[in-house]
RNA sequence: GGAGGGUUCGCAUAGUGGUCUAGUGCGCACGCUUGGAAAGCGUGUGUGUCGCAAGGCACCGAGGGUUCGAAUCCCUCACCCUCCGCCA
């Protein structure tokens, strides 16, 4: 959500961030519509002002005759009053459907475009040649993480429809045991690095979350729903945004950092026909989170943009799994976002580089609808600061089992066997997955 | 699943239809006092919104209703606590 002031100040700034975007939205209309409820807002306020005078007359009347020649003025006064009332209800009913659809502004760095293929890459590393890395070559055809899986019977997807339906999967064997092993190690660093608090969060959630994260009501076709009305998050970032929902932090508090983990469900709507081999995309799966609160200053949203950014890269260089960055273009944006970085790694079997992390900032898009604010130093070092909105970000930590994917592509073999990255090798106890041969 | 109690300005509490635009205590801030501190005394102490300002309006868990007027009465919901049942 914007501040309605804002977007009055700014409607031209507005408007350009949500073409960019490719959203479509009334500014002109919204503007309209917001003047209506102000006029009609500054009568109410009148009419109520009246009526509040009016009660300490009836209550300090000397005589029966005086306080009822009011109270019937007051009567035909509340007459009045309760249909501007009702009409300002029904103007705030649209009003608040047009505010949360207005999209947060892009940043002036994001590149034009209308979908993923519009984005633009960043940099890219590879474990043979670090920086600007080139794409690996294999000298011989490579097999896809999906045969790769069921060869070694690491995986099983035929029972996994049988029990879970379509794009269900059991992970079994060396799939399993590589899942946990990939736990230990992204819990092992990201509890070696300062200031991030682990948490195991909710993963089924009020619908609050959602719409306070941006994630409704958008997109409900997305998102599992109960029988109680509550929905199952696709990423821990609901819920750990939700946690300090209604709050207001300590500025020394800040920047809070969350190492969230949690179970994540999409429905993966729209998405018929992609990825439908392996467990590249799928419907149930786990994920570690970075999710950052901090002061509202764009300086420090942009800095820790890079650190979670930055996080997420040592854990791909540690795995030596060939990546680039790309920046999302303005069409690749979610609603609240301001910018996003992917990371993707390398998938020799598609001869492309693929998603595994997404990293965006959202200035206080989504705290403003969650209500997550904190006191400021005040200006002359006396009394109370004013309180502010604090800003969000959110980055994958690491998320399973999708990274198996580029881990045994990248790492199978002309034999057949797959090779355990190193890091991992401690926590699997071998260094290679022979081949049923 | 059943029964009861609760949710008030940072904290604790008062408040059962009209001087409640919410009292008191604690805390906090500033000032006075003091050699310094404590105590004491005094003043102040939320958020949002409209307004150049003066000031107005809204907010007593949330949403509705009754009334000229609601923290207070009625309804619905959320959460917390206690007890009973069931279960791990």
């Amino acid at each position: 959500m914007l501040d309605i002031k804002f977007i009055r100040e700014n409607k031209d700034i507005v408007a350009a961030g949500a073409k960019k975007k490719g959203i479509k939205i009334d500014i002109d209309t919204l503007i309209a519509l917001d003047d209506k409820r102000r006029a009609l807002q500054l009568e109410i306020d009148q009419k109520r002002a009246e009526q509040n005078a009016a009660s300490d007359t009836i209550a300090s009347a000397k005589s029966d005759v005086e306080r009822k020649a009011v109270i019937v003025q007051m009567q035909a006064l509340k007459e009045n009053l309760k249909v501007q009332e009702e009409a300002l209800q029904e103007i705030l009913k649209e009003w608040r459907v047009l505010m949360v659809q207005v999209p947060n502004v892009p940043d002036m760095s994001v590149p034009d475009g209308e979908s993923d293929a519009d984005n633009k890459e960043v940099r890219r590393w590879s474990p043979a040649s670090g920086d600007g890395g080139d794409t690996p070559k294999f000298d011989f055809e490579p097999k896809t993480h999906s045969e790769l899986l069921l060869a070694h019977d690491m995986a099983d997807y035929e029972r996994g429809a049988k029990v879970a339906g379509f794009r269900g999967y059991f992970l079994k064997n060396d799939g399993a045991r590589l899942v946990w092993a990939l736990e230990r190690l992204v819990e092992d660093r990201f509890m070696n690095r300062e200031g991030f608090t682990p948490m195991i969060v909710p993963s089924m959630a009020r619908r609050e979350p959602f719409v306070g994260t941006g994630y409704l009501p958008q997109s409900e076709e997305d998102l599992y729903k109960t029988q109680d009305g509550d929905y199952l998050a696709g990423t821990a970032e609901v819920a750990a945004m939700g946690y300090y929902a209604d709050e207001t932090l300590e500025k020394k508090d800040l920047p809070v950092k969350f190492f969230a983990f949690s179970p994540c469900f999409r429905r993966e709507a729209g998405s018929h026909g992609k990825d439908t081999k392996g467990i590249f995309r799928i419907h149930e799966f786990v994920k570690y989170e970075q999710v950052v609160l901090c002061e509202s200053s764009h300086e420090e949203s942009v800095k820790l943009h890079e650190e979670i950014t930055g996080n997420a890269e040592a854990l791909l260089q540690e795995l030596k799994l060939p990546y680039r960055v790309v920046v999302n273009c303005g069409g690749d944006l979610g609603l609240g976002q301001v910018k996003k970085y992917d990371i993707e790694a390398w998938m020799p079997s598609e001869g492309k580089y693929r998603e595994t992390h997404s990293s965006s900032y959202f200035h206080d898009f989504q705290t403003r609808r969650l209500n997550i604010r904190y006191r400021d130093d005040s200006p002359d070092g006396q009394g109370h600061g004013t309180l502010r909105y604090v800003h969000s970000l959110n980055n994958t930590a690491l998320a399973m089992p999708r990274i198996l994917c580029q881990i045994v592509e990248n790492y199978q073999r002309a034999d057949g066997d797959i090779e355990i990255p190193e890091v991992l090798r401690a926590y699997m106890g071998k260094d290679v997955i022979k081949s049923n041969r």
